[in-house]
DNA sequence: ATAAGGCCCTGACCGC
DNA sequence: TGCGGTCAGGGCCTTA
């Protein structure tokens, strides 16, 4: 599940190996992959274009090319971008292949197929709705505060909700949740003062944390999987407190972590250190 | 305006 | 071993 520190660190690895690489051609394979423009307009405007410059924003990765276009990627579920050598024969999960110059290949592949890339002069268009990137400046708790006032929905779907903060994905929301010490079914806009402050430390905390341990990969197939572009694993999953550790102890209070379902999302919390309500 | 539910997809997993 | 059914879930769209 590529969220922020994932695309992170996607970005990051990816610069090395594609900076200065230039475009000798394109397929499209699945052609809902390509959101805009179509296909064949796709292929034909990105061949001979150089990667230029390497960015995020949330959950996006922003690439530029040398004329000035930005190929846009979001991964969704189970995308990856794999730089892959020339003998490298694409399999069917391959969506995407761009064949540089040099010869190795840039695959997009993604079993699910919910992945999407653009091609466009301007990303803002497409990152249009995010809300602040967590590491801004602008990111304070006075504006979490002020985008959470008044809302009933619980405050593990608000942290899910790209247009509060801008990269936050299912792992990160229960991690943040767990340091913050909140329950995932409280009501946004009943959190105190306090409560905004911690929430607010935690999320850019354990984002940051992801980003140390160069994202999180989930154990499963390699398909499924997170993947680095080289072709490793993350390592966040090893500091996981509550995610996936259904029914083994909490790293507090060695209560058994707990599974529910909070907006439609498979949630995890420690009963003990997350009490529903709110605490006195 | 917000909240909730459906949709896209298919590998993994479960029960028989 | 094989088969059908269910689940997972980010972002967007529709509905109330």
């Amino acid at each position: 599940m590529p969220e922020l520190p994932e695309v992170e660190t996607y970005v990051r690895e990816l610069e090395p190996l594609l900076n200065g690489a230039t475009v000798a051609a394109a397929a499209v394979f699945w052609p809902r992959t390509v959101e805009t423009p179509d296909p064949d307009v796709f292929t034909a405007r990105i061949v001979g274009r150089r990667f230029q410059t390497f960015g995020r924003r949330g959950k996006y990765m922003l690439l530029g090319l040398d004329d000035g276009l930005t190929l846009v990627v979001h991964l969704r579920m189970t995308g990856h971008l794999r730089v892959a050598p020339e003998d490298a024969i694409p399999d069917k999960h391959t969506h995407v292949v761009l064949l540089l110059t040099d010869g190795r290949q840039l695959l997009f592949r993604d079993s699910r197929k919910f992945g999407r890339m653009w091609l466009v002069e301007d990303p803002s268009v497409v990152v249009r709705r995010l809300g602040p990137e967590p590491f801004d400046a602008a990111f304070t708790p006075e504006i979490l505060t002020a985008k959470l006032a008044g809302r009933s929905a619980p405050i593990k779907a608000l942290l899910l909700d790209q247009r509060i903060v801008a990269g936050v994905g299912n792992i990160y929301a229960d991690e943040s949740l767990f340091r913050a010490r909140l329950n995932p079914t409280r009501a946004g806009g009943s959190l105190t003062s306090a409560e905004v402050e911690r929430l607010h430390a935690a999320i850019t905390a354990v984002l940051m944390d992801g980003i140390d341990h160069a994202g999180s990969s989930l154990g499963g197939s390699e398909i499924q999987n997170y993947i680095r572009p080289g072709g490793e694993q993350g390592g966040f999953q090893e500091e996981f407190r509550v995610f996936q550790r259904t029914a083994k102890p909490c790293p507090t209070c060695g209560t058994p972590i707990v599974r529910t379902v909070v907006a439609q999302r498979g949630t995890h919390f420690c009963p003990q250190c997350q009490p529903a309500g709110i605490p006195i």
